[in-house]
RNA sequence: CGCGGGGUGGAGCAGUCUGGUUAGCUCGGAUGGCUCAUAACCAUCAGGUCGCAGGUUCAAAUCCUGCCCCCGCAACCA
């Protein structure tokens, strides 16, 4: 009844400023939880910040700061987007809070039969003191283009993290489903990737060139490197090992993550946790990227749409509707400032704003706003929460978009202003208009029901107005349409 | 022969696994209706060789074979 859930998400680097990818994460995350909640859950949902790394330190440098105090400013970045997408998540991580810090030693040290020291070769490049992939170093032609000086060839010590010992457990786990990656196509992917084995991952740096990160216990020259410190946050957060209540929560439920970082979810991750002898999360779901009219986003070529221009200049609901229905769930979406506004004055103005104020508008003027008994919407929802369910949620929200269409075509088909005409003399047309108003508000406070993981703010407007039975004053038209990036069909020709 | 995803009316998609009514939906276009509503809504119509070529079958968008094209990924990216 009131299980207990977890839900996570990715935690970004914070060297820069956060993007539309990060704001999926969140909203995705969130709709989740809100749906679980609706259905008397108890959730906890992760967010945070992965604040170490030589670029980071970089970066403080640049800025005249110590990296410490680096983050503590730009981490702000991050937590103001997640509140401006809505995101009521229950837990904020840093890895540079002290409970990380300790926890990650702690799980350090456990994993101890799984470490082994090694050596790291590759392509250095001493202007960024960092190695290069051979791919990158290649694609360069052996010049760092940002220091303009050959790569060197280098090797040094490093702590090795056995992956491939538990090569085995982690493709059973994907195969049997014990750990499901959603959707299946990246299930395959990584089943493919990982045919040959897992390999073992390099997870420290000599102090020298990496000096902004988590000490490894016992050996005062090496720092561990960023991926077993960030993964490790999702049960940090938690209070492992050391406050009981993570047991209550672990395994997560869902965690949510880019295409981009699958491997490392889907790889290292659960070999973490097979060496700490923890279960592995239940479902791993891998949403796509946002293109800009089929074009990557990037900041060369300058397409990049800013999350917070779009909830500034449309609304959050409007932001959520978007990139809920539009991008789809599992898969690459696509934004364009046309489609977005379109998309907004069709759906959210014509379809469901319009439904709303047609409803209370017949009600204020034919009943007083009375709207007496209205009885439980009727539509099947199956369809909807097996969407759900499957995290489709943009399949979810067609399922609401139906219900809009056809009380439409209900309103329409029964025509409560001509029954109004008769209302007057005939005592029974004034019983036939109460019931149908009140119908319709049925199916209007259930499309309100399932609208509360989508559109918060909309859904609680529509119980606001309708669930008292008698309509609350209406106030400002939802979703007034807008025409900024597209032609108004009905303005006036100039 | 690296791996994966995809190619369905102007645009975006569903349907393909488990062949079978007139190939469905949203947006866009045209026409008509209505007037409660944000000039919104409703109805009808136009528009498709279901990437190409073969094959299996009474029957294929759906199964099989070959080919073409587009897009991701190809491991330390935090």
């Amino acid at each position: 009844m009131d299980k207990k859930l977890y839900i996570t998400t990715a935690i970004p680097y914070v060297n820069g400023t956060p993007h539309i990818g990060n704001a999926l994460d969140y909203l995705l995350a969130d709709i989740w939880t809100r749906y679980q909640k609706q259905n008397g859950h108890d959730v906890r949902f992760q967010v945070g910040t992965d604040e170490h790394g030589n670029k980071i330190a970089a970066k403080a440098a640049e800025a005249g700061l110590d990296p410490k105090s680096y983050t503590d400013q730009t981490y702000l970045n991050f937590e103001k987007l997640m509140k401006k997408v809505g995101a009521g998540y229950t837990d904020f991580v840093r890895t540079t809070d002290p409970h990380h810090i300790q926890s990650v030693q702690y799980i350090w040290q456990q994993l101890q039969p799984y470490i082994y020291k090694g050596n790291y070769e590759g392509w250095y490049c001493v202007g960024c003191e960092s190695f290069v992939s051979d791919k990158e170093a290649t694609a360069n032609n052996g010049v760092c283009p940002d220091h303009n000086q050959p790569y060197q060839r280098l090797s040094e010590a490093n702590y090795y993290f056995k992956t491939s010992a538990f090569t085995d457990k982690v493709r059973e786990a994907i195969e049997t489903n014990q750990m499901q990656i959603v959707p299946e196509f990246r299930k395959k992917e990584f089943l493919e990737l990982m045919k040959d084995g897992l390999q073992d991952v390099s997870i420290s740096r000599p102090k020298k060139n990496l000096s902004w990160g988590i000490p490894v216990p016992g050996d005062p020259t090496q720092v561990m490197y960023v991926w077993l410190d960030a993964l490790a946050n999702y049960i940090t957060i938690l209070g492992y090992p050391d406050q009981p209540a993570w047991k209550e929560y672990w395994p997560a439920d869902v965690q949510i993550i880019g295409k981009d970082i699958l491997r490392f979810h889907a790889g290292l991750w659960p070999s973490m946790l097979f060496g700490l002898g923890l279960e592995l999360p239940k479902k791993l779901l891998v949403h796509g990227h946002i293109n800009v009219g089929n074009t990557k986003m990037s900041k060369t070529i300058g397409n990049i749409v800013d999350p917070n221009q779009v909830i500034d200049e449309y609304g959050l609901d409007a932001f959520r509707y978007y990139f809920s229905r539009h991008i789809p769930t599992l898969d690459d979406g696509d934004f364009t400032w046309e489609k977005f506004e379109n998309s907004y004055n069709t759906e959210l103005a014509n379809d469901l704003g319009n439904v709303i104020r047609r409803v209370s508008s017949m009600l204020t003027r034919y009943q007083a706003g009375v709207i007496g008994e209205a009885p439980q919407g009727e539509h099947d929802m199956g369809a909807y929460h097996a969407a759900m369910e499957n995290l489709e949620f943009n399949r979810a929200i067609d399922e609401v978009w139906l219900m809009v269409k056809s009380l439409n075509q209900y309103i329409e088909n029964v025509k409560p202003w001509e029954i109004a005409k008769n209302v007057a003399k005939d005592a029974e047309a004034a019983a036939h208009l109460a019931e149908v108003l009140a119908y319709s508000v049925g199916a209007l406070l259930q499309i309100g029901d399932l609208l509360v993981p989508f559109l918060p703010a909309t859904a609680d407007n529509i119980h606001k107005t309708f669930e008292t039975g008698v309509i609350v004053a209406s106030e400002a038209v939802l979703f007034p349409r807008i025409y900024k990036h597209t032609t108004d069909p009905n303005a006036p020709k100039a």
